[in-house]
DNA sequence: CGCGCCTTTGAGAGAGTTCAACTAACGTGG
DNA sequence: CCACGTTAGTTGAACTCTCTCAAAGGCGCG
């Protein structure tokens, strides 16, 4: 019995890069991807400097990437989710410019890019399904510059986990309660912020009634208001009566 | 006689999509480009929300590009200098997310999407190519997203002034004089920081000797030592003697 | 069952913002 | 060609958000 999953039955194809890609085209990509055995937690898929061979799409669990400063601190630059594809920024330097870590149990598929690129030249549609993939990380890129560079704490948190709540329906798993994955160090990393302001952040969420947290348990409460306010939208000038 | 300039005597191909590309592929690539008119100071290029049918590629000036937020402001999420593409990030979405305007009299060349997909598809060179930008800007990204997380303003803005200098020079314009086609505005926008702060850190690099301001003028006087505390490193570590 | 890592909470400090006033440069129309 | 309004830049002073430092509690894993 084969028990690797194929693209034809993932849940998560949607997502990835089969979308829209006809049945030829499917098993063609189907037949060059490679299962990799499953990842521990804190288990190292890429380390950067390492050279370029292969994209990775996330199955199972989640990973973390991050780039590491001139003086050793880490960046984080993205929390990965099934579905996801990991090591564009490689491409053109043809080394690893960012790590990617298990965040918990996971499994990827390995896509070896130069047989990728090989397909891609059969398959259009493939080829422009692996540019929106890139487009779209460039878009999320300068969405997240805007965070970072206007909003306040409060709303960098809520946006966060708005996204993150976003992105588990997306996969068909509840959107108002998960784990995070992602330890509060890890969250600040992510958003320029520090653990203590999470943590902080966190508890004051759950006594304005927008979460419930227990742990690494979230619990959604309030979708609506915490949307509108990791936006920038402050509830005094929504005063507006009828 | 033609006055309208080819990629084939482009003085900045060896940034742009001509890259590695054989004669025959130029010279399609080159059949599709539509020389656009000069943009005066100001002139919008590209209107966030509107249809995306293109991609420009900056052949002189300068340009910024900038998404805005859901309360109004800009938020200005990269620079363009000769041999730049922009519109990567509206391929997924066929919809601009940001826009782009002339900071100066600028000319661009535009490159309608569909057709340059049809080309792409008969020469796997430039296929690889448009990846490879945007596998850059990516990678670039998430450079920025270190800066702007781990840096304080200083670096922030010597990051700035030595990456400008690094792209002159690979432009054939002077690296150690340039002017600023951007206000402190927009620097303080792009780098998350405020005017004053930009203008203070500008005066305080003066004194220190590290650049001459006059304006929008700027000269490189010590350029080690601002590539040096660009990346956070302090002199007064550095002080391990033989 | 003990050690390490993660998390929470408090108090104080600091980098950069905000607010405000002033100067300089620009260009537009009288 | 000058007066004027507008935008850009500089500088100072007060404030504030978040960080830093510190200490204690809790969870999980060997």
């Amino acid at each position: 019995m084969d028990l690797s999953i194929h693209c034809q039955s993932c849940s998560f194809s949607h997502l990835c890069l089969p979308v829209s890609l006809d049945q030829a085209a499917l098993q063609s990509l189907d037949d060059i991807i490679e299962r990799k055995k499953t990842l521990q937690k804190h288990d190292v898929l890429i380390e950067s400097q390492r050279p370029f061979k292969s994209l990775y799409a996330v199955r199972s669990g989640s990973l973390k990437s991050f780039v590491t400063t001139s003086d050793g601190q880490e960046q984080i630059v993205g929390f990965h989710l099934p579905g996801d594809l990991i090591g564009f920024d490689a491409i053109n330097s043809k080394v690893h410019p960012s790590s990617s870590v298990a965040l918990e149990t996971s499994m990827v598929c390995e896509v070896p890019f130069v047989t990728l690129e090989d397909v891609a030249n059969r398959f259009p549609k493939l080829r422009s399904q692996i540019m929106h993939c890139m487009s779209d990380q460039i878009k999320q890129g300068n969405e997240l510059m805007m965070l970072l560079n206007k909003r306040k704490a409060d709303e960098r948190l809520l946006y966060f986990l708005t996204q993150l709540s976003q992105r588990f329906a997306e996969r068909g798993f509840s959107d108002k309660q998960f784990n995070l994955s992602m330890t509060r160090n890890e969250i600040g990393n992510y958003l320029g912020l520090t653990v203590e302001t999470i943590s902080r952040l966190l508890t004051r969420f759950q006594k304005d009634q927008l979460i419930k947290v227990d742990g690494k348990l979230i619990q959604i409460l309030d979708y609506p208001t915490m949307l509108a306010k990791a936006q920038g939208v402050h509830n005094e000038i929504v005063f507006l009566r009828a």
